[in-house]
DNA sequence: ATGAAAGCGCTAACAT
DNA sequence: ATGTTAGCGCTTTCAT
């Protein structure tokens, strides 16, 4: 084990611990040759520092904790590949949770997360309602912002997509490409994505004029099968409509794969759109268009918000940064 | 901020800070009037802990460090995700590192981690030799085991998929599904995984009278932009394979994509298989055959070695525990 | 059963 | 420019 502490190297260089704990952070300036002397004693002692000693002195730790409903939803993946980047850049690191979309369990990560000190905390909260009490308790005891899926929480800061926009462009495209009416699949509307995105559904078919079929909005979850599931229904229906908006890409290719399986051609009897552009809708058969988020510039926006609020601030303004996604127009669209 | 220390919780109840330190880690029986006045304090003050004073003290952090190739990679997701899984059940929590498939990157990750003084490592080497020196200084410094992929360090554990079993089994079932020529399209040899897939498909392909096509071995990387490359070039030959055997799943929904866009039928004119049941490969089409690995049982016994080496070992058997796959048929192969 | 006190390894005043 | 010293908040002997 590496038991080689400050002092040790301190004694080896025959300098104070002060000096070489000033060498190591070149915190500040140190004698040329005495520098020169005790790097060479950490080198040969093969010192490393000990970070949590530096963290409860220094209450820093460089530690970000991200809670996320589920790390195995590629959206999510590709959220935390983000958010690890940008860590990464600026020396820091992540601690992951996955709240397996039970705002019990995402409840004991945040509480843990704030024992371990983490410098900030990224959650996209698993539930509208229930995630709300640990959302704001954490909120309280360290930088917090929500990120994609948010819950009310005054005086927090989130960051996601703009859902109306997101409707907008995947209406006025279908609009474009000829569609008449409309179904939306989405999952129950107990966290915020879901409730925006139908909302700005509802908006634009009626100022686009697309009829939504009877029984056109359906729930489920946020999941292939699901999507699947839907679509038999919707497909089965007298009133089939002539393109699904689906309210995320998993929902959209279990729709693919249920209009495959039921023979209904896409995109010339059926039109397909999902939203985040996760990387296997390119390769689904016929690809999906669909809406990218810019999550790389999400997960900079969310860190920059981190680091503003310097500690116990309260009362903040509660900002709302929304990025407006890009449509992906592949096959399963006209 | 939650300044709350222990000291405040012990003046509150009116004793001392040892006291409260006992009631809260239930270390040692305490009168059970005192109990219930320390919890009583430490609920009013909303204390929670400090971690970082606690790790100080114990030499224990009760987090673990994690660092895979690449988070976007599905496998390694799901590998990162039965980490998470069985880390949560312990209480203890997961700093996760994305290497990017750069030593130099890895090589800092893991430096950072020992730093940050995690209890253990789980690392999947990105590459066969250039890897091999953090890892082994890494190992020297904490208990540390490897996952799926690995280097050749002395002494250190490893996990992973039992690699000739798995070629034996596609092979096998090729072979019963009429096959007669074969071709392999898998990553650069730079890593553990693809040299000993690679050497299993030959031996069993001897074995079992399967034919290796010409130019019939064919390196990429694990991706699907790889597996249609290869696959195009593998169709257009002249001494065209029957079935063609992928080292993932990434590199096998390539292969399909291509033969797709080419005509080829499969699995009528052509079979291919892939390894790692990712979760898209029940979703392609035709969805894919494959292998499935145990990877919630594989972190368990990552974790279980990790604990196993209470510290500063050495020379240390090195054990190897390697867990077959299963085969999960589907329609890429007849 | 409870308290007093030492100290984990480090950084940041404050001296010199 | 460098050294001395006092903690950060906690657990753990060692007393009582």
């Amino acid at each position: 084990m590496n038991a080689v502490t400050i002092s040790d190297v301190a004694a080896r260089a025959g300098v104070s611990q002060a000096t070489v704990s000033r060498v190591m952070s070149s915190s500040r300036r140190v004698g040329r040759e005495v520098e020169a002397r005790v790097r060479r004693a950490a080198d040969e002692l093969g010192y490393s520092g000990n970070g949590i000693a530096r963290a409860l002195r220094t209450r820093r730790t460089d530690t970000v904790g991200m809670v996320v409903p589920s790390i195995l939803n590629p959206f999510f993946t590709t959220l935390v590949d983000s958010m690890e980047n940008a860590l990464h850049a600026e020396g820091k690191q992540l601690f992951l949770c996955d709240s397996r979309q039970d705002p019990a369990v995402e409840a004991e990560q945040l509480r843990s997360l704030i024992e371990r000190h983490v410098d900030g905390i990224v959650v996209s909260p698993v539930h509208d309602t229930e995630s709300a009490a640990a959302v704001a308790r954490s909120a309280r005891a360290v930088p917090l912002v929500q990120l994609d899926r948010r819950v009310d929480v005054p005086g927090t800061d989130w960051i996601g997509l703009d859902d109306a926009e997101a409707m907008k462009l995947v209406m006025e495209h279908l609009k474009e490409a000829g569609a008449r009416s409309v179904a939306f699949v989405t999952s129950e509307l107990t966290n915020s994505s879901t409730a925006l995105r139908l909302e700005g559904f509802r908006r634009w078919a009626a100022d686009l004029g697309l009829r939504i079929v009877d029984d056109g909005v359906v729930l489920g979850d946020f999941s292939v099968d699901s999507g699947d599931e839907a679509a038999r229904r919707l497909l089965a229906s007298p009133d089939r409509p002539d393109a699904i908006v689906c309210a995320d890409d998993l929902i959209a290719i279990g729709v693919l794969r249920a209009a495959r399986e039921t023979g209904v051609a896409v995109p010339s009897a059926l039109q397909v759109t999902g939203v985040d552009d996760i990387v296997f809708s390119s390769y689904v058969t016929p690809a999906l268009t669909t809406l990218a988020q810019p999550t790389d510039r999400m997960a900079a926006e969310a860190l920059r918000l981190l680091s503003l609020r310097g500690g116990a601030d309260e009362g903040g303004a509660g900002a709302r940064v929304s990025f407006a996604p890009t449509l992906v127009r592949r096959q399963s669209t006209r």
